[in-house]
DNA sequence: CTGTTAGCGCTTTCAA
DNA sequence: TTGAAAGCGCTAACAG
């Protein structure tokens, strides 16, 4: 009488058997796209899938339709704020369109991103969103663009984020010109004795801030010398250890940038470990605008990207659903997120 | 001459004939599991697999075979550090197994987790991991229930991270006892006026934790009346505003305990703003050892949960690869997380 | 509008 | 061992 546990899910077959039609009226009723099915077979059918807990089989679906609702998204670290908050704007675009998100880390790891493209091409994706970082060149960039294009080929679409990888979409990060203007206004607040921690230089994102930022101090006569760069991990230690790499030079400093949020606040806690008012000494500058930023003390001076945002638009970019133009473009195109600089307390007016 | 580029994908059949064998050989040379296939035949299809670009379409293996290689995880919010990390266990145990994560995001509400649970199955996971919140009562819990019964029934697996849901599996976090030692230990430090800014309490997990606390608290002779509790919501605005409201009732308090972290970071930052040094003037304490709490000032007291950890035990429950034993047990069982008061400056010794 | 019948790409008997 | 052929669950012509 009632629903019997069977051992296996319940077949479009049985419910076209239930309610007492062909197959194909089945699968019209359920998910055809033109309702072209008389109201009442529908109404059978649909009662009938209902009561043997019916699910379309996605996969079989896939198979015969050749196209599936998956959507692939690369990170470098899930756990990263940076990272997951992209994720929360691609799940969430993802799920309006009635897609499927797929997550698969990478670490930073050029080989294993390739690795992991490939595997992923398994699941034939509609598409598939890199948000890891670009490395600034490396053995694995003409495979991975290979192994992409070929994916493209065959009718998928590759979208990344961050840098521009020709030909593929990309949601543009202006990091330059971010870093540019934030080193713009700090000078302007009067700070002249900066350092930077910088990230591994492999790692387009870090260069490119660094770039932006020496650029903006230069325009104001400050000069970067290397041993005011210092290269750190691009994590919350990698900050922490910079900085104090950075103290125990005993080089005259009255502002840290590190080229990111985490690592900036790792660059807090160093500074305050060792006894230094970060704020007040030292300024300290950060860059992504990650939530937690605003929490800790001093609320942290850094440049802000709608994270969100962003991922939401690499899947409409992707998926061909663009609110606005293109999206490839670079400067100001409608591709280009917007950065703003925003000033906080671990970087005041310098009284000096 | 070079590989053109074909409109899709290249299929087995492709290999099978570009390397002269059979389809069944060609199968058997890339997935087959025992291997009873000339080495000589494996070479030349692995050698003409490589040349045409060929991946095994996963879909329709799993149609053929019955049985994917999905995992889904359904978490309440991906940008929270709190399931990031869980999902970031999660991704790293299934990709040990070959297996590829799908993310949901609920948004801690019960109808859309029903939902998704149900959109999910049709993906055919093998495994169905519910990191969210459980509510204490819901009307679609009997539902979900029934909708995850027949999950398992047709061959899924289904785990909770948590709290109890039998006959599910679980990895149990047992969120009284840690909240009960939690507040032994600060009642050993001298506080004596303590507050808490509670969760919604339809949220389990924020109802286990309160009860907790307040036993605790009792313990040593510590009444928690109505008045010191204050309902908020499970975020980092939720914290602020309820640290407000208490500050704004006038009441003598010499500690905060706030249920989850991130509400905690917001409490620090709203008794900051009302011009109250955290730390010193009124103790602060939160729940889940978040990274961000190590680097706010002042370090958060909390108590620490092993999420990533967490993340790969559910994994491990679901799939049946456990380490240990069962893991559904209450208490010391194997399947018990240990939780353990981790005391920072944001409860320093009483002076009283 | 409905049912029949080929596929989709892969696995897996079952003979050879 | 290998290959031919019959599915897996679903969709998409194609006739009726």
């Amino acid at each position: 009488m009632s629903a019997p546990a069977s051992k296996s899910p319940a077949t479009l077959h049985d419910v076209a058997r239930e309610a007492g039609v062909s197959l194909a009226t089945a699968s019209r009723s359920l998910n055809g796209s033109a309702r072209k099915v008389n109201e009442a077979y529908r109404e059978r059918v649909v009662e009938a899938a209902q009561r043997l807990g019916y699910t379309t089989n996605l996969f079989a679906q896939a198979v015969a339709k050749g196209s599936t609702t998956t959507v692939a998204l690369l990170v470098a670290d899930i756990a990263d704020p940076y990272f997951s908050s992209i994720a929360a704007g691609v799940i969430d675009a993802a799920s309006e369109e009635n897609l499927v998100v797929t997550i698969a880390v990478t670490g930073r790891n050029a080989q294993r991103e390739l690795e992991t493209v490939r595997a992923l091409r398994g699941q034939r994706p509609r598409v598939m969103i890199l948000a890891g970082s670009r490395p600034t060149a490396s053995a694995f960039q003409e495979e991975l663009r290979a192994e992409l294009t070929a994916f493209e080929d065959t009718g998928g679409k590759a979208a990344f984020i961050s840098q521009d990888a020709p030909p593929f979409a990309t949601v543009l990060l202006d990091n330059r010109r971010g870093a540019h203007d934030l080193a713009v206004s700090l000078a302007e607040l009067g700070y002249r004795d900066v350092a930077v921690i910088a990230g591994p230089s492999e790692i387009r994102t870090a260069e490119e801030r660094l770039d932006g930022f020496t650029a903006g101090l230069a325009e104001h006569g400050i000069l970067l010398t290397p041993e005011r760069i210092i290269q750190a991990d691009f994590t919350r230690d990698g900050g922490y250890r910079g900085a104090q790499e950075l103290l125990a030079s005993g080089l005259a400093v009255d502002l840290i940038f590190a080229v990111n949020d985490v690592m900036a606040v790792g660059v807090v806690s160093a500074l305050r470990n060792a006894g230094v008012v970060p704020g007040e000494e030292i300024g300290v500058a950060g860059y992504d605008d990650i939530p937690t930023v605003q929490d800790i003390t001093p609320a942290l001076t850094t440049v802000r990207i709608p994270l969100e945002d962003v991922g939401r638009r690499a899947l409409r970019l992707a998926t061909g659903s663009a609110s606005s133009g293109a999206g490839t473009e670079a400067g100001d195109g409608p591709g280009t997120i917007p950065m703003k600089t925003i000033l906080r307390e671990s970087t005041p007016r310098r009284q000096a």
